[in-house]
DNA sequence: ACAACCATGTAAGTAGTTACATGATTTA
DNA sequence: TAAATCATGTAACTACTTACATGGTTGT
């Protein structure tokens, strides 16, 4: 579970509001973890109650936006779990289980027309994350920092770029020599 | 939420018990989809309630093998399930979270250890699905069912390259120019 | 002042994990 | 006949999702 360490990540980079966290969730680090407000708010508390992050105490009551910054045993967490040791993440993926199951019971037009309509969307995010890097490392970064932060754009892209292709190998199966329905 | 479809998929390609479906999810299912036997014993039940699959009534009694047969309502519902429309899932990943928490705070030392002790993991792996391509697909596919169970193969050697290149792309930047700890 | 929206949060339910329990079968 | 193992299952917990609620701010 990693919600607790990419909220500290981001705070690490930047203090910021639940909402504020939210929408960067949905732009750059959340490309790699996604979480909804809700997840969002409550590990916020969490971080809170472990004395990992604090909120600033601006304007008060509910409905007030409300700015954690990382502390230094949030920092220090955030090392700890660097070294910690894990197993890879096994593929789990939905598209692999349709595609197999079918395999075994014969595939219907509509899982082609499924693939033809996610296709457009792992090409949208390619082209978004492609844009980030034009942008962003248009020169070779020189810190380490920031060269990983290229290596993770690029993950994406390749990421992406490999549901690209298997969509394509997908349709060419399911598709043309009349073989579908 | 996949794990019933695949359960239904592995049963059309063969009944079996519990225990038996847990050794294909450790095999050939569970490369793309994992499972624990405490949730493919608990599906199985659901399965059988929701009359999709039937127990065949073999020795009865706690600690006997109880083997389930797919039934046509369990077909019509894979069926039924192949032809939903669904989100591609984003990408969720924890190596990612730390490469970027990383970047944030400084590389530590034991990052690079874990990815070098991970890379041949993933080498592991990429090799058994390529003796198995090697050994199933020797000829090129003819059957439209025989080319989905190849992709669907292709698509976990890609996979487990991205991460052999992502893993060696990591530790160039982690390792030698005397950045790390 | 009323509507629309924004920020924070609660509640309930589902999926998945980890630890443990029980009966049957095999093996020493 | 005792120990080890196999097959099935229970229990408790954590992570995540979906739907909804509440208070504050902003625009008309």
């Amino acid at each position: 579970m990693s919600l607790p360490h990419a909220l500290l990540t981001a705070l690490v980079e930047q203090p910021g509001s639940g909402s504020e966290l939210a929408g960067r969730f949905d732009r750059s680090i959340g490309y790699f973890w996604h979480a909804t407000h809700q997840q969002i708010y409550r590990e916020l508390a969490r971080l809170e109650e472990a004395g990992w992050v604090e909120a600033l105490p601006a304007e008060l009551g509910r409905g007030r936006k409300k700015v954690y910054c990382i502390l230094s045993a949030g920092r220090d967490e955030l090392g700890r779990w660097l070294s910690e040791s894990t197993q890879p993440q096994p593929l789990r993926d939905e598209m692999m289980v349709r595609l197999r199951a079918a395999a075994a019971v014969g595939a219907s037009s509509s899982l082609a027309d499924e693939v033809r309509r996610r296709l457009p969307l792992h090409l949208e995010k390619l082209e978004t994350y492609r844009q980030i890097e034009a942008r962003d490392f248009s020169q070779p970064p020189s810190t380490q920092a920031a060269q990983l932060q290229r290596l993770v754009l690029q993950a994406g892209i390749a990421y992406e770029s490999y549901w690209v292709d298997i969509s394509r190998k997908a349709l060419e199966i399911l598709e043309p020599p009349s073989t579908g329905e």
